[in-house]
DNA sequence: CGGACACTTCGGCGCCCACCGAAGCGTGCG
DNA sequence: CGCACGCTTCGGTGGGCGCCGAAGTGTCCG
């Protein structure tokens, strides 16, 4: 032990709570953004409630998770936007192309509903997510080519469509989060995650299920339509 | 065992290869870009020859890290630029406030070199880097308040330079890399690479010891004010 | 107040893995 | 050719950790 970094221990030990593929789950599965009950986490894992009780504890400990206790409930969800996002690259590093056939007709219409349409933490992905990248991309409001930001045209587009950006955190204003399925990078940050909660409080999209799909309303086609000229085939 | 994302086995997997504190900190000795040899990363590391070799092995086969045979030597680097930023981003996650303070005159002098400048893997850190990326920002050739990416003029001021962008690949034009002493993103990405080879290359920097730390020299002074606007005042 | 329920704590079990030293390659040098 | 050197393979050891079920704590509801 000579020179070592001092910052390795620290590394090693949130990699290690990564590092297990029950937690691993739960933090995949937290990815929806929303909070989850222990006991969820733990029928969703497939393990003992007790065990999923040290694995949260541990999560909450090492910072990666938030927790609220209600009565006798304990909810958890990710700590915020900064891991999501490290859980997010890290889940895209691995198998970039982890293809899983679903087994099952509702799994495959689970699946393609999740592929059209899904929030990814707070923001929106899968081909709708895609394709409101590709929209604001295309109208010049993103550029994408010299790295990933707002024009000046696109800060002014959300301002013109109600939609507040809040700029006083050090979140970045866009960033790219590369999607599961569709192996591109699609609006993520500040501006993500207000436009994302803009479509869903004016009913635009709707949750779908239990699960992080989202589908486009009727009020969302026109909606969409004339703020980006978007068309949603495929898309409902 | 359920629902559980078919990820999940990977992204633990994957955690795991860096959940390890000898493993962490060969990934981030390997962050300076070069190649180590087997010896000398467990000699750094401070551990058996035969445990290191285990080690390699299974970052090798996780993907994480490139091996080189030359002789009877042994020499591994990271795999790719993907991997330098996802170790980049765990350690910038692991304590935002990691002051370590050095115990001797000899690592204080080295470490205070380190916080002048040094490299990120590819491309150039410490406040050289930030000096470098705030330079640019003021001259509007990179955007950092909507984003990170480069305008237009950037993308110019590269050609005139005679700094060529291989816009080929995959990777990010321009992205930030959040600076470990300096806690503020520089420029990474294609650019951040290209721009720091090139000062390598005509000599308007140096690197200095076996270390990462790189300085500027008379040349790059003049060069770098010339080009940017940039004082090395404090940087030499 | 008593029972159902969600979660936690505890003891115990078994597996995995980081580590070492010794022995075994293969390369390069004198 | 023989020795030095860098690396790898192998057996063995110890510690850490994920898992469970049983028992305990706290909450909600009738």
């Amino acid at each position: 032990m000579t020179t070592r970094d001092p910052r390795a221990p620290g590394l090693a030990a949130l990699a290690g709570l990564i590092a297990d593929g029950t937690r691993a789950a739960c933090l995949l599965a937290l990815l929806d953004g929303r909070a989850w009950t222990a006991g969820e986490l733990a029928r969703h894992a497939g393990v003992a409630a007790s065990t999923l009780s040290e694995h949260l504890s541990r999560l909450v400990a090492g910072g990666l998770l938030a927790e609220e206790r209600q009565g006798r409930h304990r909810y958890v969800r990710l700590a915020d936007a900064r891991v999501a996002q490290l859980v997010e690259d890290l889940a895209a590093q691995v198998a970039p192309g982890a293809a899983v056939r679903p087994r099952t007709l509702r799994a495959a219409s689970a699946g393609s509903a999740m592929a059209r349409g899904r929030t990814c933490y707070d923001h929106l992905a899968g081909r709708l997510g895609i394709a409101v990248t590709d929209a604001l991309t295309e109208r010049g409001l993103l550029r994408q080519d010299t790295g990933f930001a707002l024009t000046d045209a696109g800060v002014e587009w959300f301002g013109r469509a109600g939609i507040a950006l809040d700029r006083t955190g050090r979140r970045p204003l866009a960033r790219g989060c590369l999607d599961w399925t569709e192996r591109r990078p699609h609006l993520a940050g500040v501006a993500g995650a207000a436009l994302c909660r803009h479509v869903l409080e004016v009913g635009w999209c709707v949750r779908v299920g239990s699960e992080r799909a989202v589908v486009v309303t009727a009020a969302g086609e026109r909606g969409l339509g004339a703020l980006l000229g978007l068309s949603v085939e495929g898309l409902r």
